[in-house]
DNA sequence: AGGCTCTACTAAACCGGTTCAGTTGGTAGA
DNA sequence: TCTACCAACTGAACCGGTTTAGTAGAGCCT
């Protein structure tokens, strides 16, 4: 329909082929040619067919991400608009494009990840959520899907990793609260199948046994907002119960936060708080929420070109290493209560 | 490199337009024979090669979204995420896939839908976030880029639209305060740029005037919560300072909320506060927000199956309609201040 | 002058599908 | 028995690029 590669031949006076070559910057035309050529092309407003260019250079132009995720959480992870941004000012850069897909139901993501990798859609994928032995790892590899992990999986994988370290924040929080007075803090983990799950909790485990402090008050929650609630209940209700909590997520803080509230707690006063991400709304809080700020937007930017590098051969094969996420204290932390604990009223 | 229509054509002793027959469920071969090439097929493991489709048919099956907002802005706002849920949950059934764009410059959210059109990656676009005169309409039309608009512009626009009122949700707002006796209901509303700020601006006025109550309390911010801080701060500054504002969005909400209780206000006890979008964490608020419950899955449910309806010519070029928003009633929203009203303390 | 190499270009194959124009064989109708 | 027609299939063109093999002509060397 539009203005083919054939047109601007028969304008210029030249083969298909001349044409191609000029236009890709190749030797085999002359400078002068070459000119004419790119000129006729600009006045008929030539524009290379993607689809065309994909066939006979067998690319798609295009990555991919696969967002498994319950939809309720969805809306609410301030990480992947940011994220998903960062991967586009790369992207913008070399003329590829992202391909989205959501996978809710249950089984859809290993769907979805077929579904790119079998039609050629994409040219690779970028594997964010990365999970304990996750399987995604074998199946990209079956596939032949070339992948960028966030953050290197426990189990072997063949991919380049781009690292968040996220070990040097919670130790931050934990610091930050034992310089406070605090001494039974407690921590809220995400879910431990997510290897971010697990490496804060341990970083929050790390960290208190180097105070010389036990890290038995620990809950398993799932990064939603009421699971945050569920596992909070579940540390006040501890005869021992903690003066402050690690979040491993805004979102679990907000919640838990909201959720001592409600049972009679001040905040800092009876119990501190600190989440991890530096969502936006959290300092709208009250108390505004001491948080960890991470840059989801630059981890998208450096994990494209990192795909980017591996898809034209020039990706170094090594692990990419983003700074430390650091933290923001405000005002949901505060010095550990004197007087005796007192229970949470019901 | 994977195996193509020749293999299967020559595995199963037919020429290779028999097999796309088969394939692809058109008459021109025998069932006996149909059925022997689907079961060579299978065997074979044959995919469609989505490139080679797109070229001969000339069709991309991809849909494509573009993005335009500040960075900031995006990891906020609950919308998008459950939106482009929807989009994929249709978009799966008929093996189209999504392309994203985010446009965070001034200038790059026209670039995008250039791109998006000039190769021919897309065979049509969702538009979001409608501006008033929206010069997108005209660019869209030029670039004969078949698309669905999210509500009605207020230009003329060629393209269908699936609209969801967002008129009754701010009425019912305003006649849930109007019942709890407030008499002085501000408005903070969104950028009167785009539609949606507008209506619900006009739907905040129209209720006033239906109660015979003065419009005058407006302040206009851009959906942020900097420009709810501020909008807020404007409103309190007045000397016939409100009782209750009705937000144009739960961001802005959250964050005129939290200003005022900053300045000595108690909320609901001095100011009623209601936002719209109904996001997950303002339930965790203190105290918890009224707002207007929004279904965007559904709207990307319905917007993508509209789009797809239109590419295949069975759409019936109405513009489809959802069920308005409904009001959500939480403790943000109390009875007026009986007292005489105290100016905020500085 | 003949042979050689190099540049600048053309013609055609190719990527993997769809689709159009024929071709074949069988059956129905006269 | 001859024609007409149809179902079932084949071969080739086609989509719009890239890429390979081949060629014409200029320049250089001996």
């Amino acid at each position: 329909m539009a203005v083919t590669i054939s047109d601007v031949a028969h304008a210029a006076g030249v083969s298909k082929g001349a044409v191609s070559y000029a236009l890709n910057g190749q030797p085999g035309v002359s400078d002068a040619t070459r000119g004419r050529i790119l000129q006729v092309a600009k006045e008929l407003g030539w524009k290379p067919s993607l689809r065309a260019k994909g066939l006979s250079s067998a690319k798609a132009y295009a990555l991919g991400l696969v967002v498994a995720r319950d939809p309720k959480l969805l809306g609410t992870d301030p990480f992947f608009p940011a994220f998903i941004a960062g991967i586009e000012i790369t992207l913008a850069e070399h003329d590829y494009t992202l391909v989205l897909s959501v996978a809710t139901a249950p089984g859809a993501e290993e769907r979805a990840y077929r579904k790119l990798a079998d039609g050629g859609r994409v040219d690779g994928v970028i594997l964010t959520d990365v999970r304990h032995n996750d399987s995604r790892i074998g199946l990209l590899r079956e596939l032949k899907l070339p992948a960028v992990t966030l953050n290197r999986p426990d189990a072997d994988s063949p991919f380049p990793a781009v690292s968040m370290d996220d070990t040097d924040g919670i130790t931050a929080a934990v610091e930050h609260l034992i310089a406070l007075g605090h001494v039974r803090i407690g921590h809220v983990g995400g879910a431990q199948e997510y290897i971010h799950g697990r490496s804060r909790r341990r970083a929050w485990e790390s960290a208190m046994a180097r105070a010389g402090l036990a890290a038995d008050l620990f809950a398993e929650a799932d990064f939603t907002a009421p699971g945050g609630v569920a596992a909070t209940a579940e540390l006040l209700r501890r005869p021992d119960r903690p003066t402050a909590i690690v979040y491993a997520n805004d979102l679990m803080a907000t919640s838990g936060q909201s959720f001592a509230q409600s049972q009679g707690l001040s905040v800092p006063g009876d119990l501190s708080v600190t989440g991890y991400d530096n969502a936006e709304f959290t300092q709208y809080l009250n108390p505004p929420l001491t948080t960890i700020a991470t840059d989801p937007m630059r981890w998208g930017r450096v994990a494209a070109q990192a795909l980017l590098d591996q898809l034209n051969g020039t990706h170094s094969g090594e692990d990419t290493d983003l700074p430390a996420p650091t933290l923001l204290v405000r005002a949901s932390t505060g010095p550990a209560p004197s007087r005796t604990i007192k229970q949470a009223t019901k």
